[in-house]
DNA sequence: CTTTGTTTTCAATCATTTTTGAAATATCAA
DNA sequence: TTGATATTTCAAAAATGATTGAAAACAAAG
């Protein structure tokens, strides 16, 4: 395997991977092009290598932006826009928790909340089951949320800390 | 809100939240409609409940079954099948996470690992660069492939212990 | 201003995924 | 066996999501 290929192999392996997870394929494809790439890549750039259009790359540079995965850049006296990501993969994750975290689980919450005040037969068999179910959710959801905090104040060794302390018990 | 309505809001939610999971919108609503009911439901409580198809509620439950997510069950002097699904929220938790790993993030692993033996000109820049990424990407993988499996051997404590513990940091 | 190069928008089109429903298959009881 | 009930399959239809491309908007330079 050759180095174009080998880069082009990994471009279709994280979109693919990102379809599995709710990423729009594109956009996951553009993301390991810009990961891989060791400049800053303009629309055209990113336009001929995924063989996708303006409007497309456009579309998908923001949603990236937007998560913080990548940044506009603009060369001393060009015109053009040119696009950098993030290359530290754990900034990278961290990047995507957060997102995740604010645009899901966070919402998620906030409805288990609200289903789990809801008027009814409080004697109910059915009443206690479905509240007592919301709530052991809304706790998963809490304490996931509150590892999730910290996860993202931490350092890049949490991880590789966290499973050496795992590995002593 | 009464608690019909709590549940049909718990189950669209459900549902949109699996949508942006890359879970089919119908399989979470269905695992959502299961882990609320009290009782083993049939096909036909299904298909009236979620207002959907013979076929497509007997796909999505097959799918739930191979997740572990879903049980089987008789009724004894019944003949139709009934499903259950697992109410601790914890072991959902673990399903899932295993069930990702074992599709996702181990393929993942194996192919950052054949990248990163590729052929070429080992001085050049180029090659170093990608070199360098893939093998930063593999570390993570790896890193997190290995607390991956220790979350699933893990009690129910250990999230809640984790967060403690970093709480005192 | 006006020209030129660049980015953005979005309705229409295209592609993919999901769902249906009826036929085929399986299972059980008499 | 046979008939009755239940489950599974899968091609076609419907729904959803992604992509295009050309026009509009924008921005810098002359």
């Amino acid at each position: 395997m050759t180095l174009d290929e080998a880069k082009a192999k990994f471009i279709q392996t994280w979109g693919g991977l990102g379809a599995q997870w709710g990423i729009n394929k594109t956009m996951a494809q553009l993301h390991a092009l810009l990961f891989i790439a060791s400049e800053p890549l303009s629309t055209e750039d990113i336009m001929d290598t995924l063989q996708i259009s303006r409007g497309n790359v456009n579309m998908n540079v923001r949603e990236l932006i937007d998560w913080g995965l990548v940044q506009r850049v603009n060369k001393t006296g060009e015109r053009k826009d040119y696009y950098n990501a993030e290359k530290d993969v754990w900034k990278i994750a961290k990047l995507i928790v957060r997102e995740r975290k604010k645009r899901e689980l966070e919402p998620i919450i906030g409805v288990l909340d609200d289903l789990g005040k809801i008027e009814g037969d409080k004697e109910s068999s059915d009443y206690i089951a479905f509240i007592d179910s919301m709530s052991r959710l809304k706790n998963f959801s809490e304490t996931l949320n509150n590892s999730v905090d910290k996860m993202i104040k931490a350092d890049e060794n949490w991880l590789t800390g966290f499973f050496i302390s795992m590995l002593k018990k």
